[in-house]
DNA sequence: GCCCATTTGTCCGTATGTATA
DNA sequence: TTATACATACGGACAAATGGG
């Protein structure tokens, strides 16, 4: 499966693979995947290697790692709607560490800044957020 | 500097470090952080610890590497304002290798996904755009 | 055009610490 | 206690692209 000769790294190749079977469903989220050691074996792959194509999955948000025990597929969290009332200036940008974990941000996951006139700018994780402009006067943010 | 005596590991001291100088203004927009090899050397730290925080700068969005050149403070690049009208769901995400390249988004950058009713879902790279909700009727974007 | 130093990208191997089961 | 597994580091090596003489 790995190309050895092929101009694409072969951590790229291997982030490939594996975004694919997440993708296709042939791991589901909230399974874990295989150990860097186990597909340092199945792919004849250095630690380096597996290590930096774990990273581009957390990258992606697609696979969350948790030290001692593996790299599990990342549940797709319930979204919560958040209703925004206009005028709203809405950026993205990433979380610094700090933000991360005062927000609760997984890494690979951005997050939103929302700045309304006249309010200090709201911060939300992006992952579990649907932004809704409602245009409506309702702009409660509905937890589940 | 690097207290390597400490618990918080060395590649994120390197990237506060760094952070901050880019914060303060001691590094500026456009220019070229010292490389790899002088980082090794200032700081006396290995190889794979200085790419580490250089990576860690760049998940953050405030570095972009190019090979063969050097690690650049990124510029802030001038902001499209894109007016939406509602009623709209924002969702953001990280962008996949493929989109990054389709929408030519740099690495550490979310992607805004924006969907309007009966609309095919458009997408936006999230460091050029920011999203406005005026309210009025006017849903083009300014580029500049 | 060519050489050469620089710089990052891509790999390998090895080692230690520490948390989990 | 033992085995497993990840996090953090070190070292070395070669390839590929850039830019200055």
């Amino acid at each position: 499966m790995i190309d050895f000769s092929s101009d694409r790294p072969v951590h790229w190749q291997l982030a490939d693979i594996i975004g694919a079977d997440i993708a296709a469903g042939r791991v589901k989220p909230g399974q874990v995947l295989l150990s860097e050691t186990r597909l340092m074996q199945q792919w004849e792959l250095g630690r380096v290697a597996v290590r930096q194509a774990l990273g581009v999955l957390r990258g992606e948000g697609l696979v969350d790692t948790v030290k001692c025990e593996g790299s599990y597929v990342r549940r797709q969290a319930p979204l919560d709607r958040v209703a925004v009332q206009g005028p709203v200036e809405v950026t993205v940008r990433m979380p610094s560490p700090e933000e991360r974990k005062d927000l609760n941000i997984p890494e690979g996951v951005p997050m939103f800044v929302i700045k309304e006139p006249r309010k200090r700018s709201r911060t939300l994780s992006a992952d579990r957020t649907v932004l809704v402009w409602a245009g409506e006067d309702r702009v409660a943010s509905e937890e589940h």
